[in-house]
DNA sequence: CTGAAAGCGCTAACAG
DNA sequence: CTGTTAGCGCTTTCAG
C-alpha cells in the first residue's frame, strides 16, 4: 500500500503561484484570484490585462489541490471497473471520459481486477485524493466499497452491477440482464431450437444469474424443459470455454448454446474450428455481448447488444447532476438490450409442436 | 473548459480532519500526524493506540491534496493516450495501472482522441491537479504537450510515439516500427510473394512512416521494385479499409498486403468475405498488431506482435524511477517486435529468382 | 474599485 | 516524549 515516496522531486513545486503573479503584475493576490476566476467584481480593465499578461508570462496554472482545501470542487471524477481489459467496460469508460471532459473534469480510471481487496485499497486511495464523485462497478458485486463512499459522503453511481437491496436507495445505471438472457434464448427458440445450453461463468454477480433466469423463463414459456447438463459454468477464460465446448450437444439437430461472455464464446468457436465442426450446421450460437469480431467471423454471429455508450453517458450525466444537486436521486436506470441477428443461428423446420401448450 | 461548478456539494467536505482525530484522542494534531505517518518519533505506545483507534472510529482518511500543499507527492500519475478505444493502448494502460497501483499511486487516464486541441486542454487540467508524473503518447506526435510538461517540471515519459529530435533528450519507451514493417514484408517475401501492397493510414506520426521504410527496405533487399499504387493510405476506419481493399491486387499470384492497423485490416477482410474472395488463396495478408480476433479468423492471420505489456511496464517503471531520482535519464527504450506465423500467408513455389541479386 | 488577512488540512521545525 | 506554531496556495470576507 505504501510506496509513494515522501519528498516530491526537486523538480516539482517550483510552479508559479498566485503570489508570483501578483508580484509580477504589481497588485495583490486577491485581485489576481478575482481576475483568474472571472468573479463578478469590477476591476480596472487595465489591471485585469496586466494580471492576465503576468499569468501568461509565468506560465501560471492554478493549483486545484489548494483550491479544494477551501471546500471547492477538485475537478476529479473516478471510475472503478472490475475488468479494464474488457471492451465492454472500455467502451463505457470512453464515453464517461468524454462527458466528464466536457464538464471540465479529469477522470481517474482504476481497475480492481475482480479483486475486492484491491478494490478496497483503491477506494481508500481515491478517498484520500478527495475525488468529487465516483462511478463504481463493484468487483464481485460486493457492497463494502459503496459503504465506504457513502460514509465519506462522496456522490457515486453504481454501474452495471447492482447491489440489490443490500445498499438501499443507491443510484444505479445498468442494462436488463434478464431481458438479454430472455431474448437470446427466444431467438434460438424461434428458429426452432430445443436443446439449448446456457454457458455462464463462475461469479457471484447477479448479472449472470439474471441472464440465466431470462433463459429459463424463455424456455419455460416455450414449454421446453431444461435438462441436466444444459447449464454450464466455469472460470472466465478462453481455455475454459474450449473445455466446456466438449460438453455441448454438438451435432444434434436443434442443438444450440447461449454464451454469456465473449471470452467463453471465443473458446467455444475455436474449439469447434479445431474439431472441424461448423456453425450453425453443427451448433447454433448466440452471444450476449458485442466484441470487435462479431461481424468478422463467418457466417456471422447472432448476439445481444448492450447499450454501452448510453450506459456510460447516463452514468456520467447522472453523477454530474448529483454533484450539482446533492439531494438528487433518480430511479434506477435499466436500459434495454437489443438482439442482433446473425448467421450463427440455424433455422429449423419447426416440428409441429409450434404454438403448442394451448 | 469551464463547467466545474464552484461549490462542492454540501455532502462533501465533512470528512474528519486530523484535528478531529486529535480531539477525539485527546492529544495534539502533531502527534496524530506523526502516528499516521509512522514517522520516527518515539511516542508512548498507549498514545499511539489511542490515536489509531480514534482515526479508525472517525473513519479518518488523510487528505492528499492538503499534503501536496507542503510540497509532498500527491500520489497521482497521469496517462494520456490518443486512442483509448484501441486495445493496443488499453493493454498498455492495464499494465501501467498495475505497476502504479503497486507503488501506491492512482492513475488518471485521459483520451486525446488524436485531437491536439483536446490534448492541450487535458494537459492543462492535469497540471492544475499537480500530478506527480505523466506518461504521454502524443496525438499526431505533436510536441507542445511535452513542452508544457517540461515547463511545469513534471516528470514524464513519452510512450510509443517518438518526438524525434524536436524535444531533445526526452525519455522514451516504444517499439521498433521499422522492424515491424521489415519483418512483416520479409515474411511475405520469404513465402515467395512479390506484389506486396502496403496499407497505411493518414497520419503525421512517424510510426507509420517507419513501418513503410521497413517495408521498403525489405523489398529493396529482395530486389523487388515497388510499383505505383502499392502504397495505399486513407483515413483510419473500417469503411476506408473496405474501400481500399478494392485497389489491392487480389487474385494475382504473389499478391499480398501488409496492413498497419487492425481497423484497416478488418475492413479488408470483410471486403474479401463480402466479395466471396478467400485468403490466402486470393490474397495473402500480414497485420502489424494483435487484435483479439487474430486467432479466431480462419485460416488464421499472420501478424507482428508488439510488446504492449512490456512497454506499459517499462514506461511506468521508468516514470517511478524518475520520481525517485529527478535527474535520472535513460537511453530511449525501443523494444523489439515478434512475427507470429499464420494461415493468411500463402506459400508460393519460388520462381527461381530466389537468392538472387548476387 | 482594491488590498489585507483569516483560514482550509496538513507537515515539520521548534520549544517545552 | 509531546504540544505549539508557521506556513503550503488559494478563496473570500472585511476594511479601506
Amino acid at each position: 500500500m505504501a510506496g509513494v515516496t515522501e519528498r516530491a522531486g526537486d523538480t516539482a513545486g517550483k510552479a508559479a503561484t498566485i503570489r508570483d503573479v501578483a508580484a509580477c503584475a504589481g497588485t495583490s493576490i486577491a485581485t489576481v484570484s478575482y481576475v483568474l476566476n472571472n468573479k463578478s467584481r469590477y476591476l480596472r480593465p487595465e489591471l485585469r490585462e496586466r494580471v492576465l499578461a503576468a499569468a501568461q508570462e509565468l506560465g501560471y496554472v492554478k493549483n486545484a489541490a489548494a483550491r479544494s482545501l477551501k471546500g471547492l470542487q477538485r475537478g476529479i471524477l473516478a471510475v472503478l471497473v472490475p475488468q479494464f481489459g474488457n471492451n465492454f467496460f472500455t467502451r463505457m469508460c470512453v464515453e464517461i471520459e468524454a462527458v466528464a471532459q466536457r464538464a471540465g473534469f479529469v477522470v481517474t480510471i482504476c481497475n480492481s481486477d475482480e479483486n475486492p481487496v484491491q478494490e478496497r485499497a483503491i477506494i481508500e486511495r481515491l478517498l484520500s485524493q478527495r475525488i468529487d464523485g465516483c462511478i463504481l462497478s463493484p468487483a464481485l458485486s460486493r457492497t463494502e466499497s459503496a459503504a465506504l463512499l457513502e460514509r465519506a459522503r462522496v456522490p457515486y453511481v453504481i454501474l452495471e452491477r447492482t447491489m440489490g437491496t443490500a445498499v438501499p436507495d443507491h443510484d444505479f445505471v445498468g442494462h436488463d440482464n434478464f431481458q438479454s438472457g430472455y431474448i437470446a434464448a427466444q431467438a434460438l427458440l424461434d428458429a426452432g431450437h430445443r436443446r439449448i445450453a446456457f454457458l455462464g461463468w463462475d461469479s457471484p454477480i447477479a448479472n449472470i444469474n439474471d441472464r440465466e433466469q431470462g433463459y429459463r423463463a424463455a424456455l419455460a414459456e416455450a414449454g421446453v424443459a431444461i435438462e441436466p447438463g444444459w447449464v454450464l459454468t466455469g472460470s472466465l477464460s478462453e481455455d475454459e470455454g474450449r473445455r466446456l465446448a466438449d460438453r455441448l450437444p454438438v451435432g444434434q439437430v436443434t442443438a444450440a448454446v447461449l454464451a454469456t461472455h465473449h471470452t467463453m464464446a471465443k473458446g467455444v468457436l475455436m474449439s469447434l474450428q479445431d474439431r472441424g465442426l461448423r456453425w450453425p450446421q453443427d451448433l447454433s450460437l448466440v452471444l450476449i455481448g458485442t466484441p470487435e469480431w462479431v461481424d468478422l467471423v463467418r457466417p456471422g454471429l447472432a448476439c445481444v447488444e448492450r447499450p454501452e455508450r448510453e450506459m456510460g453517458h447516463a452514468a456520467a450525466a447522472l453523477l454530474l447532476e448529483k454533484l450539482k444537486r446533492p439531494d438528487y436521486r433518480q430511479a434506477k436506470l435499466v436500459l434495454p438490450t437489443r438482439f442482433i441477428p446473425g448467421g450463427s443461428i440455424r433455422p429449423i423446420k419447426i416440428p409441429e409442436t409450434s404454438g403448442a401448450n394451448a
